[in-house]
DNA sequence: CATTGACACATG
DNA sequence: CATGTGCG
């Protein structure tokens, strides 16, 4: 009696299997290197993070922010530039960087070591302006930074890779940095070149279920560097060639060659993934022009160290075969979430540097130092992340912060009212910004910090209105309550930074909508909550709808706010002559300082939220305003790779 | 080399 | 809500 069941031909190893395990096998410390594909495996379409032909690529910008600099001033791309902030150096080009300045340099120093270096100062606000320059003379006492167009050019560069690249997942994961998904449009070129898989032959002995053939040979010239299965020596040889081998149960055995690792149908995905982002990248250098460096790899994780293997302007391939010698030299500080006290924690109590030297540590002694979380670094150093690539498409950002720090303490109030206008303006200007692309866009509160001396900074946060036109004066009357709470209004007062923010940024509903709805003709209108959710939001301000059928009141003079708040059970009611203002735009600003400064941001968000909407667009939505839960999504590893323990 | 400045997000 | 952590 055969023992293997039909069903499970990847436990037992069937004939179909081949020899290619033979490499990996002697890896056990790391994750399967090299899973057996099955036709199944390659005819299904949402095996997600477990994937055995999953692609993900990271790419970034090569030094970003003056990169930027170049395209806008139209500078030779050899010419040696770097960007300041203030005093500091921010960024350099790599022309620069060849005659040895680095970031944090002084900007003299710099100057010394390259005499025609190109230096450029970042766009700032000046106090009192709404939009931010590039002026001949800054001043940290009067400016603020502005990243505004290096914010724009980031989005210019995703959006050019969502169009050269349909069917991928794209994640941007910071201004100059995005992850990319190749797997869905991989699969449909594998099945495209190589037809003869798109079902399994005949006499295959376990029809889906039966591994796919040997992948042909693959033609890496032109898509990049191959990371070697050995990895080349490293320049910080931290780990000599013996103690690496010293694990070997032979010590005179070699490491496997390239040539003798036999190729996977994964290494065909990742050099399809890699032709791909090849394209992307050419047309991003060719149309937008910023040079990129990209890391193609099974995961998002390696695929960020491996975009580092080659820059600038380089792109770089990790084979699942080659994971474990890169991986176990490296220093684990260069991953991802690990830079930090994370790190540094696990290097002292481990007394460790590298990924290998971490290898030895168990599960069980990581959970019980760290927590049940550490099984995300458990994983990590072994090659595995579970985390997907996500389009976060338009709703991109959740909050938008606007940050001062003043190098010289601010020491009244007034001077505090000063800075958070100017912050006040960039959140003006940027949310405005975002609403051009998605209208709909609302910032659910506002949050202002402060420090004071070297104390660590407090904030205060309270709901912000629904309002179409968000302007300067509304967020900083908002802004200067929340100063009035955080550190009141006395005297002597050290405050060394200020930040505004918006969180909460979303989409409002469909039964949210703009202040205007907020406006009806007076006439013989009542203000009864239930009349007012019969109204036509879509009526203009200020321009009674003559047209309308029903509603022949053009001789409305007046506007009325008038609402009861279904919580507190108060009701505002408020009654404009059209006559005091020069247009709509007015209007509208006036009635939203005039809510806020009914002084009750609770009262304001209940306006908004609870009764304007009622209009369904979907005839099964229900009445409530609330949003459906997104905690409904049911979680489906029930292993936690949350990326903080805790610990102390 | 450690540090700074601007930002976004997770956690309790 | 308030605070802490990571990153370029």
């Amino acid at each position: 009696m055969e023992t293997s069941l039909p069903d499970s031909p990847t436990k037992t190893g069937s004939l179909w299997k081949g020899k290619a395990k033979d490499v990996t096998s002697a890896q056990d410390e790391f994750g399967d290197l090299n899973p057996i594909i099955t036709y199944r495996h390659l005819l299904s379409q949402n095996l997600g993070v477990r994937d055995p032909l999953r692609v993900v690529a990271l790419c970034d910008s090569d030094a970003f922010y003056a990169a930027c600099e170049m395209v806008r001033l139209g500078v030779d791309k050899d010419t040696p530039l770097v960007v300041l902030q203030w005093d500091s150096i921010i960024a350099v080009n790599y022309p620069a960087r060849k005659y040895g300045i680095s970031r944090m340099d002084k900007k003299m120093d710099a100057l010394k070591r390259c005499p025609h270096l190109k230096i450029v100062h970042v766009a700032t606000y000046r106090e009192g302006e709404t939009e931010p320059g590039y002026w001949d003379e800054v001043d940290t006492n009067t400016h603020k930074v502005s990243l505004d167009y290096y914010r724009r050019e980031s989005l210019k560069i995703a959006a050019m890779f969502r169009e050269m690249l349909p069917g991928c997942e794209v994640e941007k994961a910071s201004i100059d940095e995005a992850f990319i998904d190749f797997t869905k449009p991989v699969r449909e070129i594998i099945l495209q070149r190589y037809p003869h898989l798109a079902q399994p032959p005949p006499d295959a002995p376990f029809g889906v279920e039966t591994a796919l053939p040997p992948p042909p040979p693959i033609v890496w010239d032109g898509k990049g560097a191959v990371i070697p299965v050995n990895s080349p020596p490293s320049e910080d040889s931290s780990i000599t060639d013996g103690q690496i081998s010293s694990s070997s149960d032979e010590p005179g055995r070699a490491e496997p060659l390239d040539k003798d690792v036999v190729s996977t149908w994964h290494d065909v995905a990742l050099s399809i993934g890699a032709e791909l982002m090849t394209n992307a990248r050419d047309a991003v250098h060719t149309t937008l022009g910023y040079s990129t460096s990209a890391g193609i790899a099974r995961n998002k994780f390696l695929a960020k160290l491996t975009a580092s293997y080659r820059k600038p302007n380089g792109q770089s391939i990790l084979r699942n075969a080659s994971i474990p010698n890169y991986l176990r030299p490296m220093p684990f500080q260069k991953i991802r979430f690990l830079g930090g006290k994370l790190g540094r924690a696990f290097a002292e109590e481990y007394d460790a540097a590298t990924v290998g030297d971490l290898l030895s540590i168990t599960l069980d002694e990581m959970q019980t130092k760290f927590g049940e979380s550490s099984i995300w670094v458990y994983e990590i150093l072994r090659g595995l992340d579970r985390s997907e690539v996500k389009d976060k498409g338009s709703t991109l950002n959740k909050s938008m912060l606007a940050s001062k720090n003043l190098p010289k303490p601010i020491t009244n109030v007034q001077e505090g009212y000063r800075w958070i206008r100017v912050l006040a303006a960039e959140l003006a200007l940027r949310l405005n910004d975002a609403r051009n692309m998605s209208p709909n866009l609302w910032p659910k509160t506002l949050v202002l910090h402060a420090r004071k001396g070297y104390e660590s900074s407090r904030s205060k946060q309270a709901p912000f209105p629904y309002t179409r036109e968000v302007t300067v004066d509304i967020i900083a009357a908002a802004g200067d309550k929340l100063w009035k709470e955080l550190v009141g209004t006395s005297t002597q007062m050290n405050v060394t930074n200020v930040q505004l923010s918006f969180t909460g940024i979303d989409f409002a509903e469909a039964g949210q909508k703009t202040i205007e709805g907020f406006f009806k003709p007076t006439s013989k209108r009542q203000r009864d909550s239930a009349e007012l959710t019969d109204f036509n939001t879509q009526a203009e301000v200020g321009q009674p709808e003559s047209s309308a059928g029903d509603a022949k009141e053009d001789s409305a003079t007046d506007i009325i706010v008038s609402h009861t708040c279904t919580r507190c059970k108060k009701t505002l009611s408020l009654n404009l002559e059209l006559s005091r203002f020069k247009d709509s735009e007015e209007q509208k600003t006036a009635i939203a300082a005039l809510i806020m400064e009914h002084d009750d941001w609770h009262f304001a968000q209940d306006l908004v939220r609870e009764e304007i909407p009622i209009r369904p667009i979907q005839p099964s939505a229900s009445t409530s305003h609330k949003k459906t839960p997104k905690t409904k999504k049911r979680r489906k590893d029930p292993v936690g790779i949350e990326r903080f323990f805790d610990r102390k």
